[in-house]
DNA sequence: GACGGATTGGACAATTGTGTCCAAAATATT
DNA sequence: AATATTTTGGACACAATTGTCCAATCCGTC
């Protein structure tokens, strides 16, 4: 039996047959789409990637656009729901906010924006954003549009509570978030790979600035 | 007689009328790379839009690879210039740091960040960079690899003279940018072209933010 | 106006990729 | 064990692309 090129989640033990294919198909789909993008991938280098052959693609997919679309679909619900899974445990009422907060950005960093599946979804949102416009729409409303709003409707609440000073919590959530992922970005540009043990510091270096920003003067 | 890949940005005036052509081509293959991928762009797409036939383009740049590997490097040449000739500009003794610091980041975005050239180049390094690793060497060292550690020495001046209070200063130059970057790449990410007005906006956003965390305390 | 290098457009072979068809084989269902 | 469904791999037509060749043409210079 074949191996999927699956780093990624769940039982598929308890899926029908078909739909172990498929998702080997989806993995292996996102991966060469994320390296030779939409015109370079070929469904042959897709279907040798997941073990399969290049029919089963077409009978369970149909073409190369909607293979693509469903690709986007599929990631787009497993981003997501990570970073809402994170966002769960924001610390709201915090005992101590530095500790606390440092701790949460460690997770979002982990769990949400050095996940696989977001960076895949970012860059080929990037990319191919004007060939599938419908699409580029559906990510803009599953991503920007609702995890931004999220984080700052957090913020809000802890300046509400007096734990911080914020005007403008839209503004806030974006400068939080840039200063979070702004190592990563780094790192990521110049092609390395970010060493696990390295997240926690840069939770810490983004919350320290972040805090010294918008703590309450005294 | 053939010219090689070596020689590049100069008076173009004094040049044979060839050079004419070879802009048009350079500037068009940039376009195209930069929409469709390496993989997507084809050499007929490139001809079409310099206004050129395909046969030129081969007569003075060679193949696809040559092609794309010049138009990388010229691209890299335009968009550290730009960025270095900003710099200049750094308010190393201000009077009023808030509104020059501004004024500098305005600067920033306008010349270096919103940049054509710097876009282009950061898209197609994130996507081609596998492809071609000598040429992303040479842009990790023309681009972060000078940038980041050009502005981190400014406000490590800065800091010096009592402006600032900043204990790492290479960490202060990377979240400055990840700061002043953030809304323009909000907005690229969109889809939603940034409007010259808002501009000043977010440079103001930024220091604010950045200038509160890193603010000397009374 | 004649010369020479650059440019053009069309033809070309070779390669690669898409999407379909189909019969044989593997796999699941009953 | 018999049957239904999927999967496979190879063959195929069709289109797009790369890179080359070449004769006709353009255009600036002498």
């Amino acid at each position: 039996m074949k191996n999927s090129s699956a780093e990624l989640s769940r039982d598929y033990d308890t899926w029908p047959p078909a739909q172990n294919k498929r998702q080997a198909i989806l993995n292996a789909a996102a991966d060469v789409f994320a390296q030779e993008g939409f015109g370079g991938a070929s469904i042959d280098a897709i279907a040798a990637r997941a073990g399969v052959s290049r029919q089963t693609i077409y009978n369970q997919l149909g073409d190369k656009d909607n293979l693509f679309k469903v690709v986007v679909a599929e990631i787009t619900d497993r981003s997501s729901a990570g970073f809402f899974r994170v966002l769960d445990t924001f610390p709201v009422a915090p005992q101590d906010i530095e500790t606390e907060l440092t701790q949460f950005s460690a997770q979002l960093l982990r769990k949400a924006i050095c996940d696989p599946n977001g960076r895949w979804l970012r860059k080929v949102v990037e990319t191919e954003g004007a060939r599938f416009p419908e699409l580029f729409e559906t990510w803009k409303e599953y991503g920007p549009g609702k995890k931004y709003p999220a984080i700052a409707a957090r913020l809000a609440q802890l300046a509400h509570s007096g734990y911080l000073q914020i005007d403008d919590p839209a503004l806030a959530a974006r400068q939080y978030m840039a200063l979070l992922a702004t190592d990563l970005r780094y790192d990521q540009q110049i092609g390395r790979q970010t060493p696990e043990s390295e997240i926690d510091q840069m939770a810490a270096n983004a919350t320290r600035t972040f805090l010294r920003a918008f703590a309450p003067r005294r």
